[in-house]
DNA sequence: AATGAATGAGCCTTCATTCAT
DNA sequence: AATGAATGAAGGCTCATTCAT
């Protein structure tokens, strides 16, 4: 029912996707705690009660593995997002869906955000470059159809006349601070009242009026 | 009086302390182009023009060498941060020229700001946790002067009756954000009308009005 | 009455040696290709189109599957040598026999050379000396029935008088040299006339005269 | 005095060279023993009675390992066996000469041998090709020489007009076959009319007259 | 009887750290 | 005090072999 028109599976199949699903699981898991250079592999397949050669029959190896664990929630994760971005008749009412399906992915997925906080992506580190490609591609093509829609927004007079650019910073820096903070936190708490107040001060600022 | 209130020590504690800052020069360096984790201390040494050995007289492990790197740059800047809190006679005011020098502060170590953004600072790992302390807590006390200055601006009506929490996350959001898209930038420039915008956005906000 | 002397043999035998004989073709091939340790048991499975299990229960495990590879094409060799080895009324006669039956095998099999050079036979390794000794006896066999044959050259005057031992070492010395050569050319060529050039070196030498 | 005018050497460099040194016999012994696959970095860093780490400040891999062995010995045997093909006025005595060095080789460094005969040297395994070529080209510089050698011998009718290339394969062929007999030998005992015999066979053949 | 997914020992290699000089 | 050679634990990955289906 998730990725897979799973209907016409065969049984071979179907356990197939469910052991790789388990594996990314217990990845996403470890990669989340110790972060990608960190985690082991060894740890992974004990966690995945797997031995370690199944994983490579799963996936080429530990960075495959890791871009994996990533792609496949940017995948679920995007279904939503570009479905909150659509949601609404002007580009302000789009944005603000989209900012509120980016702090409820947060509670549907927070593990994955430790991950995403904790791994190579969003780290300079040139020696695992090789496997970050299609995953910045991924949220560089996000950050266009925002681009896009402030553009839009501008032109309509629903934002004020700052680059497309910056705009999408500040939405992004809002999100990605606020996302961060609660993924640090232990047992974070869902504070609807600050999600609304913090959208708030992106439309309309700190200071009053 | 040490950090170098160099006036009363002696010859081989100033050349001391001017090793040590020679190596943690030398690992900025290193940190910042490779990574926490890809740094290694060998590269350190040789960039240093220092044995492997002579590095651990100074810095206990890589960890705490890191540690340092990290924490003397925050305690340079730190001074500016500080003292461009104190400039202004309001608490906005205070909070403008506190922006401003957060991206003064970029373009004076650009360096120290890619090793920031690719270590394991902003980073959640387990394993490394143990040299992370002294740096967020000195973060932390920087928020917390934040803090207060949107709780007493939110007296005065300077600033929307918002938690301080959250105004802190707002800029610290916007300006984090900010800047590490500049350092992720080959060849950053300088841009004052996008700087001032950013802070505007800040103040009132993406839309008119 | 192994071997295929098929007659007698019920449905599920000769199933059984057919699919013996199918994966013993694959061995040879993919050994041939690889050599003894970089050719992997389930490239040989995927070659023979039967799976890695099936392959266990026909050869205990990969050496003695490499074994019976090689003892099989020998036992079909040993033939024809040794039908070769009676052909002639005298042992000069037979020892020329001997050494253009080498040859014509190699045009035969010129997989089971490539094969047979790149294997751990003709290798001294310890590990896989285990596998060794039907094929070094077989092997010893053959180079016993030429000592006795030179020995009576030599009594007969065919020869002469150096030691069957070194006599033999030279034929074999020639035979498997240029069989090698033959081996390590991409697309070798039959050239008769060297084959003749070769034998007279051992008969009459480089020497004129 | 051998590889290196050491003359002028420091002592940290004369050292370097010596655990060099020390490392190559360590490894030319396992690798004679296991062959270059079944040979384990970590037993010839025992055998070597250094850590594994210090091997890889000398060898960048196993493989560079395992040619630098090969290599070396072949630097110090190629000097004997140039300086024998020198020896002599005619080219059949320079033959002779080469001949009777090569042998005189395999008493003194009778491991290598093993090594050379064990090794992917001698072998087809694609996989591990890497670091054959300039093993390769050298024996194929001495190969070149033994065949102007005899293209000249020709011309000079102290060989029969055979093509050097055929020439060429009969000695190598006899010398290896007897190498490689004696290197497989438990305790070879050195057998100097054997050794004579076989040049004569190859000078006149193993027939009468 | 056949399958092939799963297993895990074993190997090469890296790099933080130590210590004799 | 400085050096840098030596150490060896730890990690990624392969592949012969097993066994539930």
């Amino acid at each position: 029912m998730q990725e897979n028109g799973s209907a016409r599976l065969s049984r071979k199949e179907r356990e197939y996707l469910r052991h790789k699903e388990e594996i990314l699981w217990a990845a996403e898991e470890v990669f989340s705690e110790k972060g990608y250079v960190s985690a082991t592999v060894d740890e992974i397949a004990n966690r995945s009660e797997f031995a370690v050669g199944t994983l490579y029959r799963f996936f080429e190896n530990k960075s495959v593995l890791y871009s994996e664990t990533v792609l496949t929630r940017m995948r679920m994760m995007e279904k939503e997002v570009y479905a909150a971005l659509r949601e609404g008749d002007s580009p302000s009412e789009m944005i603000r869906s989209y900012f509120a399906s980016r702090i409820e992915l947060f509670w549907e997925y927070p593990r994955f955000f430790r991950l995403f906080f904790s791994g190579p992506v969003g780290t300079i580190s040139d020696a695992n470059l090789g496997f970050l490609p299609e995953i910045l591609e991924r949220y560089e093509r996000l950050l266009n159809e925002l681009r896009r829609l402030f553009a839009e927004g501008v032109n309509r007079k629903e934002f004020t006349p700052y680059s497309p650019d910056l705009l999408t910073l500040a939405v992004e820096g809002l999100l990605k601070t606020y996302v961060e903070k609660l993924s640090r936190q232990d047992k974070p708490r869902r504070n609807k009242r600050e999600e609304a107040n913090l959208f708030q001060i992106f439309l309309s600022g700190a200071a009053p009026q």
